[in-house]
RNA sequence: GCCUCCAUAGCUCAGUUGGUUAGAGCGGCGGACUGUUAAUCCGUAGGUCCAAGGUUCAAGUCCUUGUGGAGGCGCCA
């Protein structure tokens, strides 16, 4: 691979590389990448040795195999290069039809032929880091003795109330079979009921939880909320542990040691890509005006991750923060907060992370009102033992919450909240057979490869983004 | 779903209070050069001004609707 040979260890012997070629210049230097790294390797070839058919050939895009010598560089761009001896050209690149030019394209140009977006180097990095984010948060769990538990796509519960659901069925949509009252006839699907695409596998993972203590899911989820958001997709990627014998502290400890372990993770794997896209992204806010560019370049903003405690608080602190804030106090707020028991806007939060605390903040213990069922009731009767962890310029990036193990607890907030205890026994059992504290959180991938990477557009950092009106590729 | 903004060459953009033949850079094509670094230099082609309708003597420019894109809000991860 390129990135081996750029090392350097190996000058002096005669190597093979296949690749893309980037740039042809002066008929004598091409810029060849694999995709190894960010960086192309320089293919030195005699141009006297070629007749113009096959010089005219190679163009950016063009796939080449090349043989040569590695040597130290005679110019000055670079450290090694390639001496061709032998040159193949394995696919040609019809430079009038290829889209990508040695220019730079906008974004969304780019997300236009996502197909191809890959050879470029901001989506070679963004995908290169996000790799590696993957990789470390396997290696985290496993590490730590998680089981790895891999929760199904299609479900037939409908309980979690995470947002709409997308349906599956193979039943003729011209011609649906009804029941004598005139509803779809769900006994001739294939699952014989009706089913969706799974919004969060946590209900499965705590079944998996009280039996392997430690677990995680990572994969896909699908949300059919019609949500125009550079922050939503209709489908991303998610990490969901859930640890037995544990309450909301160690949930929190867990999800700010997995977040500061994959930031490290990439710090130290992926220095290059970074290095790009912090210059890519100074480039971008240049043209913003002063006031709206970020105060830290992307690695220090990362590694200032790594060396700060998240700032935790409960919802009550929050209130009485942002109450006292100028914000509040002027109205400058869109929603101003009267008082204890409003749902936080993204405006508060921002406010929260960005102003008032300037680091991630992890907001605990929210009125029950405004969080889901399963989660564990405080002493109090008013709040739940709820956690979200805000990141700067992202928003929620974890929700997570220890779960009512207690049976009664849990059937009286079923109850209250309209969740079909009936069609829950599987669920429920895990508090009548061995019921034990358990806590977990949710993690969205792709807002983790966002803060990493620097980008500000959900749909750049997923190779083939769903969202409303878009499933292409 | 709601609000705001945008749509001109393959890409990135300019186009004045509505006025004659719509421009530039990059890319393409032809050529020169040959240790270049998004190479450079010379030449050249390239347009349904998003679509439909309207106002006007006259529309890229104004109005209406639609389509596509961006940003913000809500829903959340």
């Amino acid at each position: 691979m390129i990135k081996e040979l750029l090392t350097g260890n190996r000058i002096g012997e005669t190597v093979k590389v296949n690749g893309w070629a980037r740039t042809f210049r002066n008929n004598q230097f091409i810029a060849l990448n694999d995709g190894s790294t960010i960086n192309n390797i320089q293919l030195v070839i005699d141009f006297n040795e070629y007749d113009d058919k096959t010089l005219k050939r190679i163009n950016p895009g063009t796939a080449i195999s090349a043989t040569g010598e590695l040597v130290e560089s005679l110019g000055k761009g670079q450290k090694v290069e390639i001496k061709v001896n032998k040159l193949v050209i394995l696919g040609d690149s019809d430079p009038e039809k290829y889209p990508l030019q040695p220019k730079k394209h906008s974004l969304e140009f780019l997300r236009e032929i996502a197909h191809l977006r890959f050879r470029t180097n901001t989506f070679g990095a963004i995908f290169r880091v996000r790799n590696s984010l993957s990789f470390a948060i396997h290696k985290f769990f496993n590490d730590r003795g998680f089981v790895y538990m891999h929760t199904p796509i299609i479900t037939a519960s409908d309980a979690e109330g995470a947002g709409e659901m997308f349906k599956v069925t193979t039943l003729n949509l011209n011609d649906v079979p009804k029941t004598e009252d005139g509803q779809v006839d769900y006994k001739q699907d294939f699952f014989e009921k009706a089913t969706n695409l799974t919004v969060s596998g946590q209900l499965e993972a705590e079944l998996g939880a009280m039996a392997f203590s430690k677990v995680y899911t990572f994969g896909p989820t699908f949300r059919a909320e019609n949500s125009n958001t550079s922050r939503h997709l209709a489908e991303f990627w998610m990490i969901e542990p859930e640890i037995a014998f544990a309450d909301i502290v160690d949930d929190m400890n867990l999800a700010e040691e997995l977040l500061k372990y994959t930031i490290k993770y990439t710090l130290e794997h992926n220095m290059e890509d970074l290095e790009f896209l912090e210059q890519r992204l100074l480039q971008e806010e240049k043209q913003k005006p002063q006031n709206q560019r970020s105060e830290m370049a992307l690695i220090e903003k990362l590694n200032f991750i790594l060396d700060n405690d998240f700032e935790r608080l409960t919802y009550t602190e929050a209130i009485e923060v942002l109450m006292r804030s100028k914000q509040n106090k002027k109205k400058k707020f869109k929603y101003v907060i009267e008082g204890w028991g409003a749902d936080l806007q993204s405006e508060h939060e921002r406010y929260l992370v960005e102003k008032h605390f300037k680091k991630p903040v992890i907001l605990t213990d929210y009125p029950k009102d405004i969080k889901a069922f399963y989660m564990k009731m405080n002493e109090d009767g008013k709040t739940v033992r709820a956690m979200d962890i805000l990141f700067p310029g992202i928003g929620e990036i974890v929700g997570g919450s220890q779960r009512e193990e207690k049976l009664d607890i849990l059937l009286d907030r079923m109850n209250e909240m309209d969740v079909p205890a009936d069609e829950m026994q599987w669920y429920l059992d895990t508090r009548r057979f061995g019921s034990a504290e358990h806590a977990g959180f949710g993690l969205g991938f792709e807002r983790l490869v966002l803060f990493v990477t620097g980008m500000s557009n959900i749909r750049d950092v997923i190779p083939f983004p769903r969202y409303p009106g878009s499933a292409k590729f």
